[in-house]
DNA sequence: TCTGGGGTCCTAGGACCC
DNA sequence: TCTGGGGTCCTAGGACCC
């Protein structure tokens, strides 16, 4: 059996940790750059605010029922994610950190429990020590478990733990909920699925295999064999090792000079060497994108993207920063207003694997690698210790670009600096 | 005026090898 | 006029997840 503990609307109720004037009240929290909302608490579900609805849009209807508008604050949305893991790490012995506010957690060897009851303890247990309210789905595949989570949090009478274990419960299950509720199953396949008069996941838990399989491939065969009991998704507690790194934002005004671009795709690439360093990978390629607000007119659009390789696979920072240089100088195109860029580092590669790959014209210079490796080192132990900026190339510089950030939350675990700033 | 960021997997097709 | 069989690697595009 599987159990999926999520958390309920993740990052306002992290703000409401904080911050206990928000609790009972609406809140919605907006993705980088104030764009839309990306959570919303119970009360600002009720007004009808969407899930991805753009801020902008929704003006008046927040600012009528005094709806608690704030900026994302990930630093803190991160941390309270890890005392979360951390809590379930010690409930139960497998667990698969799924994403920042789910894990799945294998409970088969739970025999001399009551699964319901010791989910119930879970949940009170994650509550008392982070303040976080969660709710538990239990099922015999990973799919089914995710259903229930979807019934547990839906339906108050489950009081947040809800299990499917026996033909008849998933059945019922099944029928009540909608095909494109399925978890794998999103807005096309739904209305594939749908068009073709398959309308309740039970609806797809029977239909024809052949054309699961023709139509949505060996994905949905699998979801379909996950629906029927037979599992084949299995827990994954070790995280495979990253194969692309992505540093990418919407910026707070229109970039229309060469050299602001320049600056935050030099931000990013070093945003990027930070992550391969802390993942234990190195890059062989850099990828930079730039582009201008999908939403100009077609005429004033423009989407430019080039991959240059690296001679050596890297993750330091001043070889990234020099790709990206060389990539952004092959696309800027004048006359844009630029919204947007990002840096993708790909052909990633265990940094243990030691044996340095060489190229053939390359004389390598141990020496000076070296050299360079302590100096990525320092600069990350200095950013460390006193703060992320605190030290950066001078290519790193976020000044004309700086996303909107107008109702940031402070960060109450992880800056001493930040905690004299609460408010109740 | 204002619309996010970071990932994965799968398939199809083309270029290439012997 | 007719033109094999068995592979790999890479890329683009389309779907999905949170």
């Amino acid at each position: 059996m599987f159990a999926l503990v999520d958390c309920n609307n993740f990052y306002a109720s992290c703000e409401r940790v904080f911050n206990p004037a928000l609790i009972g009240r609406p809140v919605v929290v907006l993705s980088n750059n104030d764009g839309c909302f990306i959570a919303r608490s119970e009360e600002a579900k009720a007004l009808g605010l969407p899930m991805g609805g753009p801020a902008f849009k929704y003006r008046e209807l927040l600012r009528k029922h005094r709806v608690s508008v704030l900026s994302a604050n990930f630093t803190l949305y991160g941390d309270m994610s890890s005392r979360v893991m951390a809590t379930l790490g010690e409930l139960a012995p497998e667990i698969e950190v799924y994403s920042i506010d789910e894990a799945f957690l294998d409970i088969s060897g739970f025999t001399s429990f009551d699964p319901p009851r010791y989910a119930t303890h879970i949940g009170a247990t994650v509550r008392r020590h982070t303040g976080i309210p969660v709710s538990i789905g239990i099922g015999p595949t990973k799919t089914l478990a995710k259903a229930a989570n979807r019934l547990a949090k839906k339906d108050p009478r489950y009081k947040g733990v809800c299990m499917l274990s026996s033909p008849d419960e998933i059945r019922k299950a099944l029928a009540i909920l909608r095909v494109g509720d399925i978890w794998g199953i999103g807005r096309q396949w739904a209305r594939l699925l749908e068009a073709g008069n398959i309308r309740t996941a039970l609806d797809f838990s029977i239909a024809s295999e052949p054309w699961v399989r023709k139509h949505l491939h060996i994905t949905g065969a699998r979801i379909q064999q996950e629906l029927n009991g037979r599992s084949c998704l299995p827990l994954e507690q070790v995280r495979a090792p990253k194969q692309t790194i992505c540093t990418s934002r919407s910026f707070g005004r229109t970039v229309t000079l060469p050299d602001e671009m320049r600056q935050a795709v030099g931000t990013f690439a070093g945003a990027c060497s930070r992550k391969l360093r802390k993942e234990g990978s190195l890059a062989s390629m850099v990828t930079v994108f730039i582009c201008t607000s999908p939403f100009n007119k077609p005429a004033e659009k423009y989407w430019g993207t080039k991959t240059v390789a690296l001679h050596i696979p890297s993750d330091d920072t001043i070889a990234l920063v020099r790709a990206a240089e060389r990539a952004f100088g092959a696309i800027w195109r004048e006359g844009f207003g630029y919204k947007k860029a990002g840096v993708i580092v790909s052909g990633l590669e265990p940094a243990a694997s030691a044996a340095p790959c060489l190229t053939l014209f390359d004389t390598p210079d141990h020496a000076a690698n070296k050299r360079q490796q302590r100096l990525m080192e320092a600069m990350d132990s200095l950013n460390c210790r006193y703060g992320s900026g605190t030290i950066r190339v001078a290519a790193e510089n976020a000044e004309a670009w700086r996303p909107n950030q107008t109702m940031l939350s402070p960060r109450c675990t992880t800056a001493w600096e930040e905690i004299i700033t609460i408010r109740t």
